[in-house]
DNA sequence: GTCCGGAAAG
DNA sequence: CTTTCCGGAC
């Protein structure tokens, strides 16, 4: 790093708070610093568009306003409040939660990002958010959407898919937080990254940042962040008749998208799991 | 159809 | 390390 390199970071991260203190939406868990209704919020929204979860937020404050009144609820009714969100088991981990917290810990819920962790349905990205905007520990969060602006910022082409890069992306995260300013910095990250820093067209003509970025510089915007996409293997059971008369063999020509498109091969029946030798036949 | 995503499980 | 869980956007 260039000696001036944590002036410009700093600049960097101004502008992004700045910016954040004038864009945010206006959005019902930015107005509490409750941590039970910061995780209820964190966990619907881990899985979940901001549009979408919203109303399942604002049902399961209302059912539930606190982590005893959560931790009393009936299974079923907890599930049936869930429905249509998906990921059930968050659900089921996140009751469980609340019933230890209320069971084990007295009610009281861990302050602390290292405690925070332990719990189940708690991972990192929970566990820093919880932190931070409860209790303002300096942790920095790492969502999709903070990968996506460190990427374009600062240039990386390290695959975001791969553990490594937590690392190198956790640690520039944690860099660039401003002490004792770990809420407003996390949030504004990410709602940076949601609404001017979008993986598809980025707001960069009137982004604060613009002149700071290596992905606009580099007309890069699409290609950051690198994610590797899995190439999903998938197997396939070809099994082939051979239909021979004198000295001809029967040949199919391939058509439709699938290997081998256009190509001939002997008349084919194919079996997404291994077919006995008798069921084929 | 493909892609996306936190945490847990394998 | 990779895969799985779900529903929505496109």
């Amino acid at each position: 790093m260039q000696p001036n390199q944590h002036e410009a970071n700093r600049w960097i991260v101004d502008k992004i708070i700045e910016w954040y203190q004038a864009h945010k939406r206006d959005l019902p868990w930015r107005h509490t610093q409750d941590p039970y209704l910061i995780w209820l919020s964190e966990v619907i929204l881990q899985q979940t568009r901001v549009k979408q979860g919203l109303p399942y937020y604002q049902r399961f404050v209302e059912a539930y306003p606190t982590v005893d009144s959560l931790a009393a609820a009936p299974d079923e009714a907890v599930m049936r409040l869930w429905q249509g969100l998906g990921y059930y088991s968050r659900a089921r981990n996140m009751l469980a939660t609340a019933r230890y917290i209320v069971e084990q810990l007295g009610g009281e819920f861990p302050a602390r990002y290292a405690d925070l962790l332990k719990l189940k349905g708690i991972g990192k990205y929970t566990a820093a958010a919880i932190a931070s905007f409860a209790f303002d520990e300096d942790v920095a969060v790492l969502d999709g959407n903070v990968y996506r602006v460190l990427a374009r910022i600062f240039g990386i082409e390290e695959d975001i898919a791969s553990p490594q890069a937590a690392k190198t992306f956790g640690s520039l995260a944690q860099a660039l937080l401003p002490k004792g300013q770990a809420a407003l910095y996390n949030q504004a990250m990410m709602e940076f990254g949601a609404v001017q820093c979008p993986p598809q067209k980025p707001l960069c003509l009137y982004c604060p940042i613009q002149q700071t970025c290596e992905a606009f510089r580099r007309s890069m915007q699409q290609e950051l962040p690198v994610k590797k996409s899995k190439v999903k293997v998938r197997e396939r059971f070809f099994y082939y008749a051979i239909f021979q008369s004198g000295e001809q063999i029967a040949l199919r020509k391939r058509t439709g998208k699938d290997i081998w498109e256009g190509l001939y091969d002997f008349y084919l029946y194919e079996t997404p799991t291994e077919a006995s030798e008798e069921a084929v036949l």
